[in-house]
DNA sequence: AGAGATTGTCATAATTATGTTACTTGCTAT
DNA sequence: ATAGCAAGTAACATAATTATGACAATCTCT
């Protein structure tokens, strides 16, 4: 199946949060735009044929809302939505405008990269079924719909950042990933938590592994640059 | 592929990291200017385009947060800040202002070019997931991605310091690298330490490459110059 | 509100890596 | 052959990194 990239508009006034957006995005296969008004955003909007907008709430001069109930006008692809704090209103009326989903910071990439997916296959006639959301490495696979982790032994009870950190470990199977990209995949950009605590989650994710009849060894230490998931 | 080179921007008051980056630079393909100092860098910046910029915190007059704050109003370019300690304060401000990534001195060439590879490939429309990172000589192929060096008689388990020497090694097989130049690629430019100290890392390496199975001949000595990875 | 799970941080222990020194071996030029 | 330098080696102390266990704070359900 041959497919052309996605395309993405991101809208936000933040350096920090666009680059971070975008770099996802990216790094993801996906092509993306970024602005940081709303102004801007619309008339891109206008002369390109964008396939999902990833928009802050909070934007100088017109804010999100307003450029989404504008852009519903243009087109229907879907609106992601961004917001400062995780407040119930702001969720609701964001979704009565028409957005589609909701994403509270800070995030991390590989929760943006969930929703983002999962709002192109719903934009793209309807989702498969069949087609499941997975990874597998070494005996273990991983449904990323289903939030879980089993392999031949059965399942590995995991709690999300248990999980999260498995996945950005299993992504990346057979290469070292450091506690810094550990962070910013399964945390969020503004990873203020120290990177030790990636040591600790790696422990219990360990244990848990074990303790469902996996190999701990699964996750290696390459001392001084991070964790490997052995290929 | 052709490819332009990267224009860098190196911005920092001591002439010893000026020199040792820019040189390190140039030598990995790069073209790199050099300024001591945010205002002239400023200058050079908006009448230049650069594809990314290597700014120093601590500067005299206009600091590094600065510059970058006000290069943020004229490019995209990706900063990558360089700081004399490690201190997480220090962290969170220059995510803040919109720096991309961090290298705490003292930093040795492969780090230097590590970082900034992957800052430049982030720039161009992400990576290209197959396109593995690795090196390869008389038989070993080091991986940099998997952190690993290996050949047919499987892999050799080396430290962080002993990879890095390693790679310098085999970075220019057949060629002779003196150790104060194993030093500066493997060590930092800040080399406090005898070049003695290499000729113990060349035999700890000897000895793992031997215990994996193969030849510890492959690093040739060459007295009076150095060290020669066979080629 | 309360029980239980989850999460981040810290102190400490265990492990591994690193740099230096002192000594040995080996090469090279006279 | 042998003095003199260069490189190899082994041992050691120190430094750095990671693993582990305990704790408090927070979150999530009922």
């Amino acid at each position: 199946m041959i497919e052309t990239p996605s395309r993405i508009l991101v809208v936000d006034d933040e350096p920090s949060i666009t680059e971070f957006v975008s770099y996802a995005l990216k790094k993801e296969g996906y092509e993306a735009d970024v602005v940081d008004n709303g102004e801007d955003a619309f008339a891109l909007a206008s002369s390109n044929n964008y396939d999902l907008f990833v928009l802050d709430i909070m934007l100088p001069g017109m804010d999100g809302y307003e450029l989404c109930r504008r852009l519903r006008s243009k087109t229907t692809a879907p609106v992601l939505f961004l917001s400062a704090r995780d407040t119930e209103l702001d969720k609701v009326v964001g979704l009565e405008i028409g957005g589609d989903d909701y994403l509270a910071k800070p995030f991390g990439v590989r929760e943006l990269i969930a929703r983002v997916r999962a709002l192109l296959r719903r934009g793209q006639g309807g989702e498969f079924p069949g087609a499941s959301n997975s990874i597998t490495a070494s005996g273990i696979t991983l449904d990323e719909d289903a939030h879980t982790a089993a392999g031949d032994h059965g399942e590995i009870d995991l709690t999300p950042r248990e999980f999260e950190l498995l996945a950005s470990l299993m992504k990346s199977a057979g290469k070292v990933v450091s506690r810094e990209d550990l962070l910013r995949d399964a945390w969020g950009w503004e990873y203020l938590t120290e990177t030790k605590t990636v040591d600790t989650h790696i422990k219990r994710l360990r244990d848990k592994i074990h303790a469902a009849g996996y190999d701990p060894g699964l996750v290696e230490t390459v001392r001084g640059y991070g964790y490997r998931f052995k290929a």
